[in-house]
DNA sequence: AATGAATGAGAGTTCATTCAT
DNA sequence: GATGAATGAACTCTCATTCAT
């Protein structure tokens, strides 16, 4: 018995080549505004749903739950990367507060998750932000002091930034920072 | 880890006397092994098995998954609390470090969930650990300046504290409570 | 988000213990009559709705698509083993043949897969099928002479049966044998 | 964003002069492959990759997939008649003996279908290999006494070859016919 | 009161088929 | 004509929850 669909309801069908880049982006949007009010683990269904396409299409533009994670992120740790090339250490720790207020994501690349076990792309972009960071630090910064202590650091502030709105959740990441010690500059968004 | 003993000769079944009880601490006990293991989000099933009893039982015990979550948590308040009346703040401090370390779960209380939906019974707990920590806090603690920065800090902490092994997650944390400028006594059990 | 039913249509339950057995039972027969429709290769939902059961009762039962076949086919090769006790090469060839040409699942063993990928359930049920057949073949019997003889002899008849009706693969059977000069007893089921 | 087709130099796209029937044959080698490999249950979508056609022109050629099927093994077909027109039945037989091995697809039209089911193109086909086999079947031969001995010999054979690689399964072939007291010449292609 | 089987919805994944370009 | 993306249903497997015994 071969998966035949069985149904005899004609299916309307597919939107021609044009739609593929944009489906595929319409699927990050939407993975990405999923992810960020639900965290990681919702259902592709969902983000199929929201993003106006079939579940296909989905597993067309990304093998696996991963891969999608994956592209989210890389869009944030991107804008890191050039947010990097723009500011000083502070300025890009703003971008970063910035992002961690905004997706829930966001923070599990950096707070990675709780039972240890962390995906393989979350190690590399989780280097990446490091990478990004270390260019800016300065010899003499708190946190140059001891190797794991920067991004120890901004997984603390991950910790702390929970809340109901982006604004507590900022408050909260301010204060984390304050406590550190460390200078940031204003939670701001890079413009794409 | 445990393997219960599956009694052989034994009455499985139903009632011994006091039954209930001991049942209800199986479950207590083998939902916090396994929350250590694999974070909350495991088959009910799983824990029933562990803890040698049906699925029945569970439910008997714990109307739903965040009752039992509760139930398991209560059990490290309750630690904190005793040990509030027996240490100072440093010492408190390394009860609650060797807790976040120990268990996957009990980080979700303090560092709460990640989305920023917090169970009730989260909210309830932390209170109880926020006020155990305060009578032990001097009016001139780095982190009694500010109302919410002591618990602020617990959530950076937990933040901090992940990776595969226990003595890893350990190590984060001192590092954490170190760039806090907060002294913590040993990471530490309470026994029972 | 946790797999959650989220309807709140309450859902009836359950049926008891001794409602295992039963349902093990009907599952069996279940796959037994549409294998013999349809072949090995049909929708496992089919088999339950069949059966009158829910899904989760097929996987709990077997635990996957070879460990209901192999059940099923277990059923007819310990008929075999039983029938070498009572009969002589002649009539256990003819209880094989009327299992030939009562279910097309029971060729697959014999016969095996056309691409030469054979699951491991169907070797050891296929050796079990052959142990029994020498039991009871005479020194100079026709297919005694080489070792891979009364095996290849078996897939050979199977590969003749084929048609609509159990009358005419019957024929056939019987045709194959003939060409085969092995003599054969009449097709019969055995009685459970 | 929106990456554009812009073929530069070449013209990929559509159509040289006889594209057409260029992809048909493609289409036709490479279902003969996958068939081969992997039996009639595979994906379409693998079929047209392997022909490096998209999806629709397999569904332009052929609408279903009985009619890919049916265009693979007519190729065979045609080639047992143009090999009935130069050979004896030994050599014949030979020919058939090859293609049996050869690929699993090409058994389904002779054994059929182990359950029952037979596509009518198959029938079709079927009645051209028997027709190209008895103009060379002698009145005295063992397979010519009844009418349905013929191909039923055949659908035996077919139920014998099995296994990992082409020579096992000749060899099984072999001594199928060794049973059946049939002289066979030796397996070989015919080239096309 | 405990057991553990059953239910059935839901999530993940795969494909046949259509169709915009 | 060709391409290959999109659709959406079918199938597999998993669990939360109920309930007969």
């Amino acid at each position: 018995m071969t998966q035949q669909p069985m149904s005899d309801a004609r299916r309307p069908a597919s939107g021609g080549p044009k739609a593929a880049a944009r489906n595929r982006a319409a699927l990050i949007a939407a993975a990405r505004e999923i992810y960020a009010e639900h965290g990681l683990d919702v259902p592709l269904s969902a983000i199929a749903r929201r993003a106006g396409v079939g579940q296909g299409v989905l597993y067309r533009h990304f093998p696996d739950r991963a891969a999608l994670a994956a592209a989210v992120l890389e869009e944030n740790v991107r804008q890191i990367e050039r947010a990097a090339q723009e500011t000083d250490l502070a300025g890009l720790l703003g971008v970063i507060t910035w992002q961690l207020t905004e997706s829930a994501a966001f923070i599990s690349i950096l707070h990675t998750d709780s039972t240890g076990t962390v995906p393989a792309y979350a190690v590399a972009l989780s280097r990446r932000v490091e990478r990004a960071l270390r260019t800016l630090l300065p010899q003499d910064h708190p946190l140059a002091s001891e190797p794991d202590d920067l991004m120890i650091a901004v997984a603390m502030v991950s910790g702390a930034v929970t809340g109901p709105t982006r604004e507590y959740r900022e408050r909260r990441a301010r204060a984390a920072w304050r406590l550190l010690g460390v200078e940031v500059g204003p939670a701001r968004p890079v413009e794409v």
